[in-house]
RNA sequence: GUGGCUGUAGCUCAAUCGGCAGAGCGCUGGACUGUGGAUCCAGCUGUUGCGGGUUCAACCCCCGUCAGCCACCCCA
Protein backbone atom coordinates (compact mmCIF):
# COMPACT_ATOMS: atom_id res chain seq x y z
CA UNK A 1 0.00 0.00 0.00
CA UNK A 2 1.71 3.00 -1.13
CA UNK A 3 1.01 6.22 0.83
CA UNK A 4 0.17 8.82 -0.79
CA UNK A 5 2.88 11.82 -0.75
CA UNK A 6 2.87 13.64 2.63
CA UNK A 7 2.50 17.42 2.77
CA UNK A 8 4.28 19.50 5.67
CA UNK A 9 2.05 21.13 8.37
CA UNK A 10 0.75 24.50 6.90
CA UNK A 11 3.16 27.50 7.46
CA UNK A 12 6.35 25.15 8.83
CA UNK A 13 9.65 25.28 7.39
CA UNK A 14 12.04 22.37 6.67
CA UNK A 15 15.66 23.69 7.67
CA UNK A 16 17.48 22.09 4.74
CA UNK A 17 21.12 22.41 5.92
CA UNK A 18 21.55 25.44 3.53
CA UNK A 19 18.66 26.87 5.84
CA UNK A 20 20.05 25.73 9.31
CA UNK A 21 23.45 26.76 8.38
CA UNK A 22 21.37 30.33 8.06
CA UNK A 23 19.55 30.10 11.35
CA UNK A 24 22.51 29.27 13.32
CA UNK A 25 24.41 31.80 12.01
CA UNK A 26 21.67 34.05 12.87
CA UNK A 27 21.61 32.86 16.52
CA UNK A 28 25.65 33.31 16.69
CA UNK A 29 24.74 37.02 16.28
CA UNK A 30 21.91 37.16 18.00
CA UNK A 31 23.94 35.49 21.21
CA UNK A 32 27.03 37.90 20.29
CA UNK A 33 25.14 41.03 20.85
CA UNK A 34 23.80 39.73 23.92
CA UNK A 35 26.39 38.50 25.97
CA UNK A 36 28.35 41.53 24.79
CA UNK A 37 25.90 43.74 26.86
CA UNK A 38 26.03 40.70 29.64
CA UNK A 39 22.84 39.37 29.09
CA UNK A 40 22.04 35.15 30.24
CA UNK A 41 20.51 32.66 27.69
CA UNK A 42 17.64 31.14 29.14
CA UNK A 43 14.85 28.69 27.56
CA UNK A 44 11.03 28.95 28.42
CA UNK A 45 8.88 25.73 28.15
CA UNK A 46 6.87 25.67 24.01
CA UNK A 47 3.53 24.67 25.81
CA UNK A 48 1.94 26.74 28.49
CA UNK A 49 -1.56 27.00 29.33
CA UNK A 50 -3.54 29.06 27.70
CA UNK A 51 -4.81 31.44 30.45
CA UNK A 52 -0.75 32.46 30.86
CA UNK A 53 -1.75 34.81 27.59
CA UNK A 54 -5.39 35.29 28.61
CA UNK A 55 -5.87 39.56 29.16
CA UNK A 56 -1.98 40.40 28.46
CA UNK A 57 -0.92 39.86 24.81
CA UNK A 58 -4.00 41.42 23.11
CA UNK A 59 -7.55 39.76 22.21
CA UNK A 60 -5.88 38.98 18.84
CA UNK A 61 -2.99 37.38 19.29
CA UNK A 62 -4.84 35.03 22.29
CA UNK A 63 -8.39 33.69 20.85
CA UNK A 64 -7.48 34.06 17.26
CA UNK A 65 -4.06 33.34 16.40
CA UNK A 66 -2.72 30.68 19.26
CA UNK A 67 -2.10 26.83 18.75
CA UNK A 68 -4.60 26.00 21.47
CA UNK A 69 -5.79 22.36 22.20
CA UNK A 70 -6.61 20.16 24.81
CA UNK A 71 -4.35 17.60 26.55
CA UNK A 72 -5.42 14.45 27.71
CA UNK A 73 -6.35 15.53 31.14
CA UNK A 74 -8.33 18.30 29.53
CA UNK A 75 -6.19 21.20 30.16
CA UNK A 76 -6.27 24.06 27.57
CA UNK A 77 -2.19 23.56 26.12
CA UNK A 78 -1.20 26.33 23.97
CA UNK A 79 2.20 26.60 21.97
CA UNK A 80 3.67 29.66 22.80
CA UNK A 81 2.80 32.63 20.19
CA UNK A 82 5.51 34.86 21.99
CA UNK A 83 8.01 34.46 25.19
CA UNK A 84 7.09 37.85 26.95
CA UNK A 85 4.52 36.36 29.48
CA UNK A 86 6.34 32.97 30.01
CA UNK A 87 9.44 35.32 31.05
CA UNK A 88 6.89 36.71 33.49
CA UNK A 89 6.24 33.81 34.71
CA UNK A 90 9.71 32.47 35.22
CA UNK A 91 10.88 35.98 37.14
CA UNK A 92 7.88 35.85 38.83
CA UNK A 93 8.18 31.89 40.31
CA UNK A 94 11.77 33.42 41.67
CA UNK A 95 11.42 36.83 42.20
CA UNK A 96 12.91 36.52 45.79
CA UNK A 97 16.04 34.12 44.50
CA UNK A 98 17.24 36.43 41.82
CA UNK A 99 19.38 38.90 41.55
CA UNK A 100 17.88 42.26 40.12
CA UNK A 101 18.19 44.00 37.56
CA UNK A 102 18.37 40.17 35.54
CA UNK A 103 19.63 40.44 31.68
CA UNK A 104 17.66 37.11 30.37
CA UNK A 105 17.61 36.29 25.94
CA UNK A 106 16.21 33.63 24.16
CA UNK A 107 16.32 32.39 20.86
CA UNK A 108 13.97 29.66 19.78
CA UNK A 109 10.71 28.83 18.09
CA UNK A 110 6.87 30.20 18.36
CA UNK A 111 3.98 29.70 16.82
CA UNK A 112 0.61 31.56 15.37
CA UNK A 113 -2.16 29.99 13.15
CA UNK A 114 -1.93 32.56 10.94
CA UNK A 115 -2.51 32.47 7.21
CA UNK A 116 1.11 32.61 5.89
CA UNK A 117 1.88 35.26 3.71
CA UNK A 118 5.73 36.64 2.43
CA UNK A 119 7.46 37.11 6.16
CA UNK A 120 5.45 35.26 7.92
CA UNK A 121 4.93 31.62 8.55
CA UNK A 122 2.79 29.09 11.45
CA UNK A 123 6.33 28.17 13.04
CA UNK A 124 8.85 30.84 13.13
CA UNK A 125 12.09 31.57 15.25
CA UNK A 126 12.34 34.59 17.55
CA UNK A 127 15.37 36.45 19.80
CA UNK A 128 14.10 37.63 22.37
CA UNK A 129 16.41 40.35 24.94
CA UNK A 130 14.79 41.40 28.29
CA UNK A 131 16.19 43.89 31.06
CA UNK A 132 13.82 43.49 33.96
CA UNK A 133 13.86 45.19 37.54
CA UNK A 134 15.25 48.80 35.99
CA UNK A 135 12.52 51.34 35.10
CA UNK A 136 14.67 54.21 33.58
CA UNK A 137 14.78 55.50 30.25
CA UNK A 138 18.67 53.96 30.01
CA UNK A 139 17.49 51.00 30.41
CA UNK A 140 15.61 51.29 27.68
CA UNK A 141 18.23 52.71 25.52
CA UNK A 142 20.32 49.72 26.55
CA UNK A 143 17.82 47.47 24.77
CA UNK A 144 17.78 49.63 22.06
CA UNK A 145 21.64 49.18 21.84
CA UNK A 146 21.95 45.65 21.77
CA UNK A 147 19.79 45.98 18.75
CA UNK A 148 21.88 48.60 17.25
CA UNK A 149 24.81 46.30 17.95
CA UNK A 150 22.99 43.17 16.72
CA UNK A 151 22.22 45.39 13.07
CA UNK A 152 26.49 46.57 13.36
CA UNK A 153 27.17 42.89 12.99
CA UNK A 154 25.00 41.31 10.18
CA UNK A 155 26.27 44.26 8.01
CA UNK A 156 23.30 46.84 8.58
CA UNK A 157 24.14 50.38 8.63
CA UNK A 158 22.12 53.24 9.91
CA UNK A 159 20.96 53.58 6.27
CA UNK A 160 19.82 50.62 6.08
CA UNK A 161 17.90 50.24 8.95
CA UNK A 162 15.98 52.65 11.27
CA UNK A 163 14.72 51.92 14.85
CA UNK A 164 11.81 54.03 15.40
CA UNK A 165 10.77 55.21 18.75
CA UNK A 166 7.60 56.55 20.52
CA UNK A 167 6.66 56.85 23.71
CA UNK A 168 2.83 55.21 25.32
CA UNK A 169 2.85 57.94 28.11
CA UNK A 170 3.41 60.94 26.02
CA UNK A 171 0.59 59.93 23.54
CA UNK A 172 -1.67 59.31 26.00
CA UNK A 173 -1.07 62.68 27.47
CA UNK A 174 -1.28 63.90 23.92
CA UNK A 175 -4.68 61.91 23.01
CA UNK A 176 -6.17 63.92 26.55
CA UNK A 177 -5.45 67.19 25.29
CA UNK A 178 -7.01 66.14 22.28
CA UNK A 179 -9.72 65.08 24.77
CA UNK A 180 -9.78 61.40 23.96
CA UNK A 181 -10.55 59.77 27.21
CA UNK A 182 -9.28 56.61 28.71
CA UNK A 183 -11.93 54.32 27.38
CA UNK A 184 -11.31 55.35 23.95
CA UNK A 185 -7.17 55.44 24.15
CA UNK A 186 -7.39 51.64 23.11
CA UNK A 187 -9.40 52.75 19.60
CA UNK A 188 -6.83 56.00 19.56
CA UNK A 189 -3.81 53.81 19.83
CA UNK A 190 -5.36 51.07 16.90
CA UNK A 191 -5.74 54.55 14.62
CA UNK A 192 -2.72 55.52 15.41
CA UNK A 193 -1.03 52.13 14.26
CA UNK A 194 -2.98 52.18 11.19
CA UNK A 195 -2.36 55.72 9.84
CA UNK A 196 0.75 54.92 8.17
CA UNK A 197 -0.89 51.99 6.36
CA UNK A 198 -4.00 53.48 5.05
CA UNK A 199 -4.67 56.64 2.68
CA UNK A 200 -5.55 59.48 4.19
CA UNK A 201 -9.18 60.23 2.86
CA UNK A 202 -9.56 56.08 4.20
CA UNK A 203 -8.07 56.58 7.49
CA UNK A 204 -9.76 59.91 8.13
CA UNK A 205 -13.32 58.06 7.50
CA UNK A 206 -12.26 55.01 9.72
CA UNK A 207 -11.51 57.59 12.43
CA UNK A 208 -14.49 59.09 11.96
CA UNK A 209 -16.22 55.73 12.33
CA UNK A 210 -14.61 55.04 15.60
CA UNK A 211 -16.33 57.79 17.33
CA UNK A 212 -13.55 60.44 16.84
CA UNK A 213 -15.15 63.93 16.62
CA UNK A 214 -13.46 65.72 13.53
CA UNK A 215 -11.67 68.11 15.88
CA UNK A 216 -10.42 65.14 17.55
CA UNK A 217 -9.52 63.64 14.10
CA UNK A 218 -7.32 66.86 12.61
CA UNK A 219 -5.58 67.10 15.97
CA UNK A 220 -4.79 63.39 15.83
CA UNK A 221 -3.56 64.03 12.64
CA UNK A 222 -1.09 67.01 13.98
CA UNK A 223 0.26 64.62 16.72
CA UNK A 224 1.31 62.34 13.58
CA UNK A 225 2.65 64.72 11.64
CA UNK A 226 5.06 65.91 14.55
CA UNK A 227 8.62 64.65 14.61
CA UNK A 228 9.63 67.16 17.44
CA UNK A 229 6.45 65.80 19.36
CA UNK A 230 9.35 63.78 21.91
CA UNK A 231 10.82 67.14 22.98
CA UNK A 232 7.61 66.98 25.78
CA UNK A 233 8.67 63.85 26.59
CA UNK A 234 11.35 63.61 29.52
CA UNK A 235 11.72 60.25 28.84
CA UNK A 236 12.00 60.35 25.45
CA UNK A 237 14.45 63.04 25.89
CA UNK A 238 16.89 60.96 28.33
CA UNK A 239 16.16 57.78 26.07
CA UNK A 240 17.93 59.75 23.01
CA UNK A 241 20.65 61.32 25.03
CA UNK A 242 21.49 58.17 26.40
CA UNK A 243 21.16 56.48 22.68
CA UNK A 244 24.21 59.36 22.19
CA UNK A 245 26.09 58.06 25.28
CA UNK A 246 26.04 54.67 23.56
CA UNK A 247 27.00 55.80 20.40
CA UNK A 248 24.24 54.87 17.90
CA UNK A 249 21.99 57.69 18.22
CA UNK A 250 22.44 57.40 14.05
CA UNK A 251 20.42 53.96 14.27
CA UNK A 252 17.53 55.93 16.07
CA UNK A 253 14.39 58.06 15.16
CA UNK A 254 11.34 59.52 16.56
CA UNK A 255 8.40 58.14 14.99
CA UNK A 256 4.86 59.37 16.71
CA UNK A 257 2.60 56.81 14.90
CA UNK A 258 4.55 53.96 16.44
CA UNK A 259 2.74 52.42 19.05
CA UNK A 260 3.04 48.74 19.30
CA UNK A 261 0.26 46.11 18.67
CA UNK A 262 0.56 44.19 22.21
CA UNK A 263 -1.53 45.53 25.34
CA UNK A 264 1.00 45.11 28.08
CA UNK A 265 3.19 48.09 26.98
CA UNK A 266 3.16 50.95 29.03
CA UNK A 267 6.19 53.51 28.43
CA UNK A 268 8.98 53.52 25.61
CA UNK A 269 7.75 51.49 22.60
CA UNK A 270 9.82 50.86 19.62
CA UNK A 271 9.99 48.82 16.25
CA UNK A 272 12.78 48.16 13.32
CA UNK A 273 12.15 48.83 9.71
CA UNK A 274 14.15 48.66 6.60
CA UNK A 275 15.29 52.70 5.70
CA UNK A 276 13.19 51.44 1.85
CA UNK A 277 9.99 50.92 3.93
CA UNK A 278 9.45 47.75 2.21
CA UNK A 279 8.97 44.71 4.81
CA UNK A 280 6.89 44.92 8.13
CA UNK A 281 8.76 45.61 11.41
CA UNK A 282 12.28 43.74 11.59
CA UNK A 283 11.43 43.44 15.54
CA UNK A 284 9.70 45.31 17.88
CA UNK A 285 9.69 45.68 21.66
CA UNK A 286 8.93 47.97 24.88
CA UNK A 287 8.57 48.64 28.00
CA UNK A 288 6.08 46.24 30.21
CA UNK A 289 6.27 47.86 33.78
CA UNK A 290 2.96 45.80 35.14
CA UNK A 291 3.09 42.66 33.41
CA UNK A 292 5.55 41.01 36.38
CA UNK A 293 2.77 41.74 38.56
CA UNK A 294 0.12 40.81 36.64
CA UNK A 295 0.85 37.14 36.27
CA UNK A 296 1.29 37.14 40.23
CA UNK A 297 4.69 38.40 40.77
CA UNK A 298 5.64 41.43 42.46
CA UNK A 299 5.41 44.96 41.33
CA UNK A 300 8.38 44.51 38.64
CA UNK A 301 9.44 46.76 35.61
CA UNK A 302 10.68 45.43 32.41
CA UNK A 303 11.61 46.51 28.40
CA UNK A 304 13.04 44.18 25.79
CA UNK A 305 12.43 43.11 22.54
CA UNK A 306 11.55 40.41 19.92
CA UNK A 307 13.12 39.81 16.81
CA UNK A 308 11.52 37.32 14.38
CA UNK A 309 14.05 35.12 11.75
CA UNK A 310 11.88 35.87 8.41
CA UNK A 311 12.01 39.62 7.83
CA UNK A 312 15.79 40.11 8.94
CA UNK A 313 16.49 36.95 6.11
CA UNK A 314 14.47 39.12 3.47
CA UNK A 315 15.99 42.11 4.24
CA UNK A 316 19.86 40.87 4.74
CA UNK A 317 18.96 39.28 1.13
CA UNK A 318 17.13 42.77 -0.26
CA UNK A 319 20.05 44.55 1.45
CA UNK A 320 23.27 42.05 -0.41
CA UNK A 321 24.01 41.16 3.37
CA UNK A 322 23.33 37.63 3.41
CA UNK A 323 26.30 35.94 4.56
CA UNK A 324 27.68 33.51 2.41
CA UNK A 325 27.69 30.22 4.76
CA UNK A 326 29.39 26.77 3.81
CA UNK A 327 27.70 24.20 4.53
CA UNK A 328 29.96 20.86 4.58
CA UNK A 329 32.10 21.38 7.27
CA UNK A 330 33.99 18.61 5.51
CA UNK A 331 37.78 19.90 5.12
CA UNK A 332 39.30 16.89 3.03
CA UNK A 333 37.90 14.59 1.20
CA UNK A 334 39.66 10.62 1.11
CA UNK A 335 39.11 9.20 -1.77
CA UNK A 336 38.67 5.66 -2.53
CA UNK A 337 41.10 4.76 -5.38
CA UNK A 338 40.23 0.92 -5.61
CA UNK A 339 38.60 -1.83 -3.41
CA UNK A 340 42.39 -2.82 -2.53
CA UNK A 341 42.91 0.88 -1.29
CA UNK A 342 39.62 1.35 0.81
CA UNK A 343 40.66 0.25 4.17
CA UNK A 344 43.75 2.06 4.00
CA UNK A 345 41.63 5.13 2.89
CA UNK A 346 39.51 4.43 5.64
CA UNK A 347 41.99 4.59 7.89
CA UNK A 348 43.77 7.32 6.47
CA UNK A 349 40.33 9.78 7.08
CA UNK A 350 40.03 8.05 10.87
CA UNK A 351 43.74 9.27 11.22
CA UNK A 352 42.93 13.01 10.42
CA UNK A 353 39.73 12.83 12.40
CA UNK A 354 42.16 11.87 15.27
CA UNK A 355 44.20 15.04 14.67
CA UNK A 356 40.75 17.07 14.57
CA UNK A 357 40.33 17.66 11.02
CA UNK A 358 36.92 17.36 9.32
CA UNK A 359 37.24 14.37 7.00
CA UNK A 360 34.81 12.89 4.89
CA UNK A 361 35.55 9.21 3.08
CA UNK A 362 34.21 8.77 -0.12
CA UNK A 363 31.94 5.67 1.15
CA UNK A 364 32.31 3.65 -2.41
CA UNK A 365 34.30 2.92 -5.29
CA UNK A 366 34.05 4.84 -8.16
CA UNK A 367 35.91 6.42 -10.62
CA UNK A 368 38.32 9.01 -9.31
CA UNK A 369 36.76 12.23 -11.55
CA UNK A 370 33.54 11.49 -9.76
CA UNK A 371 34.77 11.58 -6.16
CA UNK A 372 36.57 14.76 -7.47
CA UNK A 373 33.35 16.31 -8.48
CA UNK A 374 31.59 15.23 -5.59
CA UNK A 375 34.54 17.22 -3.87
CA UNK A 376 33.47 20.08 -6.05
CA UNK A 377 30.15 19.90 -5.98
CA UNK A 378 30.33 20.03 -2.31
CA UNK A 379 33.05 22.73 -1.87
CA UNK A 380 35.61 20.51 -0.34
CA UNK A 381 38.60 21.86 -0.55
CA UNK A 382 41.10 19.53 -0.44
CA UNK A 383 41.26 15.69 -1.38
CA UNK A 384 43.66 12.91 -0.64
CA UNK A 385 44.20 10.36 -3.23
CA UNK A 386 46.14 7.26 -2.40
CA UNK A 387 46.53 4.36 -5.10
CA UNK A 388 49.11 1.57 -5.10
CA UNK A 389 51.54 4.07 -5.81
CA UNK A 390 51.32 5.91 -3.01
CA UNK A 391 50.58 3.18 -0.90
CA UNK A 392 53.74 1.38 -1.69
CA UNK A 393 56.03 3.95 -0.54
CA UNK A 394 54.08 5.41 1.79
CA UNK A 395 52.93 8.42 1.05
CA UNK A 396 49.96 9.79 0.13
CA UNK A 397 48.41 12.82 -2.61
CA UNK A 398 47.47 15.90 -1.34
CA UNK A 399 45.17 17.60 -3.68
CA UNK A 400 44.11 21.49 -3.62
CA UNK A 401 40.98 21.80 -5.77
CA UNK A 402 40.64 25.44 -4.75
CA UNK A 403 44.29 26.13 -5.67
CA UNK A 404 44.57 23.91 -8.56
CA UNK A 405 47.71 21.66 -7.35
CA UNK A 406 48.64 18.74 -5.62
CA UNK A 407 51.59 17.42 -3.74
CA UNK A 408 52.37 14.18 -2.53
CA UNK A 409 53.81 13.83 1.32
CA UNK A 410 54.54 11.39 3.19
CA UNK A 411 51.61 10.14 5.39
CA UNK A 412 52.36 10.49 8.47
CA UNK A 413 53.03 14.13 7.28
CA UNK A 414 49.49 14.62 5.97
CA UNK A 415 47.57 16.14 8.68
CA UNK A 416 50.08 19.42 9.41
CA UNK A 417 50.05 19.29 5.83
CA UNK A 418 46.57 19.79 5.39
CA UNK A 419 46.74 22.04 8.34
CA UNK A 420 49.20 24.64 6.35
CA UNK A 421 46.84 24.38 3.46
CA UNK A 422 43.98 25.58 5.45
CA UNK A 423 45.28 28.06 7.76
CA UNK A 424 46.87 29.98 4.22
CA UNK A 425 43.24 29.80 3.11
CA UNK A 426 41.75 31.12 6.08
CA UNK A 427 43.93 34.25 6.36
CA UNK A 428 43.41 34.99 2.91
C1' G B 1 -11.48 34.30 8.83
C1' U B 2 -12.01 37.38 3.63
C1' G B 3 -10.19 38.24 -1.39
C1' G B 4 -6.76 37.50 -5.64
C1' C B 5 -2.91 34.76 -8.45
C1' U B 6 -0.43 30.21 -9.63
C1' G B 7 0.13 24.60 -10.00
C1' U B 8 3.75 21.21 -16.64
C1' A B 9 10.62 16.75 -15.90
C1' G B 10 14.81 16.84 -9.84
C1' C B 11 15.00 22.79 -10.48
C1' U B 12 13.54 27.34 -13.51
C1' C B 13 10.06 27.82 -17.12
C1' A B 14 7.83 27.32 -22.53
C1' A B 15 3.86 25.01 -25.44
C1' U B 16 0.17 30.09 -31.13
C1' C B 17 -7.00 29.58 -32.02
C1' G B 18 -8.34 23.48 -28.05
C1' G B 19 -4.61 19.70 -32.47
C1' C B 20 1.92 14.51 -31.46
C1' A B 21 4.27 17.82 -24.02
C1' G B 22 9.38 20.98 -25.06
C1' A B 23 13.93 23.98 -23.66
C1' G B 24 17.76 25.48 -20.28
C1' C B 25 20.04 23.92 -15.85
C1' G B 26 21.00 19.49 -13.31
C1' C B 27 21.85 14.25 -13.66
C1' U B 28 24.11 9.74 -16.28
C1' G B 29 27.66 8.06 -19.90
C1' G B 30 31.51 9.27 -23.36
C1' A B 31 35.60 12.34 -25.76
C1' C B 32 39.67 11.58 -21.12
C1' U B 33 41.18 3.31 -18.12
C1' G B 34 45.52 7.62 -11.79
C1' U B 35 42.90 13.42 -11.25
C1' G B 36 37.72 18.00 -10.57
C1' G B 37 34.92 23.18 -12.14
C1' A B 38 35.64 24.68 -19.03
C1' U B 39 34.18 22.64 -23.91
C1' C B 40 31.88 19.15 -27.19
C1' C B 41 28.82 14.64 -28.11
C1' A B 42 25.06 11.22 -26.61
C1' G B 43 21.27 9.75 -23.24
C1' C B 44 17.51 9.52 -19.13
C1' U B 45 13.44 11.85 -16.62
C1' G B 46 6.18 13.40 -17.14
C1' U B 47 -0.71 10.30 -13.89
C1' U B 48 0.54 18.53 -17.03
C1' G B 49 -1.45 18.83 -8.39
C1' C B 50 -5.98 15.67 -7.76
C1' G B 51 -11.29 14.43 -9.17
C1' G B 52 -15.14 15.21 -12.45
C1' G B 53 -17.40 17.71 -16.89
C1' U B 54 -17.61 19.77 -22.15
C1' U B 55 -15.30 18.11 -26.92
C1' C B 56 -13.65 14.00 -32.50
C1' A B 57 -9.57 15.96 -29.52
C1' A B 58 -8.04 19.33 -23.05
C1' C B 59 -1.66 21.59 -20.20
C1' C B 60 -5.35 25.02 -22.47
C1' C B 61 -12.45 25.77 -21.50
C1' C B 62 -16.08 24.71 -17.06
C1' C B 63 -17.07 22.83 -11.87
C1' G B 64 -15.04 20.95 -7.46
C1' U B 65 -10.90 19.96 -4.38
C1' C B 66 -5.91 20.22 -2.46
C1' A B 67 -1.38 22.82 -2.21
C1' G B 68 1.73 27.08 -2.74
C1' C B 69 2.19 32.30 -3.15
C1' C B 70 0.29 37.43 -2.45
C1' A B 71 -2.84 41.04 -0.09
C1' C B 72 -6.39 42.14 3.96
C1' C B 73 -6.62 41.06 9.23
C1' C B 74 -2.97 40.75 12.90
C1' C B 75 1.92 40.62 14.06
C1' A B 76 8.12 38.78 14.71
Amino acid sequence: MTMKKPTPVKGTRDYYPADMAFRNWLYGRAREASRKFGYQEFEAPFLETLDLYAAKSGEELVKEQAFVFQDRGGDEITLRPELTPSLARMVSARIGQLTFPVRWWSFGPFWRYERPQKGRTREFFQWNLDLIGVDNPQADAEIAAVVCEFFRSVGLAPQDVKLQVNNRRLMEEALATLGIREEARATAFRLIDKKEKMETAAWEAYALESGLSADQVRGLQGLLADLELWKQSGELQEFFAAMEALGVRDYVEYNPSVIRGLDYYTGTVFEARDAAGEFRAILGGGRYDNLVADVGGGKLPGVGFAMGDLIIGLVLKKSGKEPSLRVVPADVLVTTFSAQERDAAMRTAQELRKAGIAAEWYPSVERLPKQLKYADALGIPLAVIAGPDEIRDGKVTLKDLTARDQATVRAEDLAQEIRKRLAGRQTG
